[in-house]
DNA sequence: ATCACAATACTGACCAGTCAGTATTGTGAG
DNA sequence: CTCACAATACTGACTGGTCAGTATTGTGAT
């Protein structure tokens, strides 16, 4: 396969395009697969071919944005010192990629919620998946002394729902810029765990 | 109407507490209306003699909660003097509501979502209704000098936000325990705004 | 006997998934 | 190079189960 060298769109592409751009509109239950097919301009059945059914599908594009998302985070903690500083910038890079794609950001973070007892395993993991993430720098903040001792746990879990729930609004509305995001949110956080500029 | 006296539970009454047990569990679509009927044991007919739809009877579930907290914390404010304190008694009931009610919780923080463009909107209106609701107290915390000036717009997004998931975490795992959220996140929200105990 | 409410049987729109068939691309033998 | 065949990719009309909502009938209280 030669994915990389861009000519034309392959169809499982365009699949995958035009289930994004629908179900991040509509939601899972509302979308139906003749829209896709007509958005993709393809046929149902080639959607069949490519996937073994509509829930793999969606499946498919949650997992795909959720790579993307801690990629770019472990990307900017690689070129970062230690420390708080680490923290920082996975902070910058992940409310940068939800800026750059805000359809797959509202499948991450709205549409992939609320489906029903098979989407809650998947959900429960990417949910830990950046939990657990932040966590890990947290609980490396606190060893090398950047901040002092706190329940990481829990402070992984509120941060990652604050982080969530300003991007939800901002995907929604607009509001506040994405500037404006940074220079609130990032300070509100550090703060919380008692780390001044 | 005289819902008050604890009789015997009005059929209005039994289906919702069905409906209430049902969709908390398994969400809006997993759940059909035959098994409110089985577990509230009446019939499909009465639902439709209380409720026009499906749909209003889930929106009259969260709307019936959403009321519930906004109560809750109202009453816990009214009873403290003012400023930052508000704010933490505030959270305390909130916190508290929630504990005591983990299906209503759960209906309301991950049921309601990604519905589709139907309920979305209902779910823009209860979140705006909850961060302002915070961002009144943050206003007044902030006019009156408990603390220092912040976005509040952001900050109320955020707090609100890292209540949800912690909650939405305790709700699915009954851990962390609700001293333990007491404990480490109330202090956490209220450093983020640079408040010390 | 009438009204408020409840029980049951029924309907039909909807839509995920199927499949028989067609088109396109790959291969290797002469 | 080209022809025969195969493998892969795609098409779209069709189907069958599902389930929200309805029509009809029952009942007990005043």
């Amino acid at each position: 396969m030669d994915e990389s060298t861009s000519d034309k769109p392959s169809t499982r592409e365009r699949i995958l395009d035009a289930a994004l751009n629908i179900f991040s509109a509509k939601g899972f239950h509302d979308t139906k697969l003749d829209e896709i097919v007509a958005e993709a301009s393809i046929s149902k059945g080639s959607i069949y071919f490519h996937f073994p059914n509509k829930e793999k599908l969606f499946i498919a594009l949650v997992d795909q944005f959720a790579d993307l998302i801690e990629r770019r985070a472990s990307e900017a903690i690689a070129e970062e010192a230690q420390g708080i500083l680490r923290v920082q910038v996975a902070l910058e890079a992940v409310l940068e990629t939800f800026g750059r794609y805000r359809r797959p950001a509202k499948l991450l973070l709205v549409q992939a919620v609320g489906l029903g007892t098979v989407f809650e395993r998947k959900r429960m993991e990417v949910t830990d998946r950046f939990a657990r993430l932040i966590k890990t720098y947290l609980d490396e903040a606190v060893a090398d002394g950047s901040i002092a001792p706190v329940n990481t746990h829990i402070v992984s879990h509120a941060w990652m729902g604050a982080i969530y729930s300003v991007v939800i609004q901002w995907v929604y509305t607009g509001e506040p810029s994405k500037e404006e995001i940074m220079h609130a949110l990032l300070p509100l956080l550090l703060k919380s765990v008692g780390y001044q500029d």
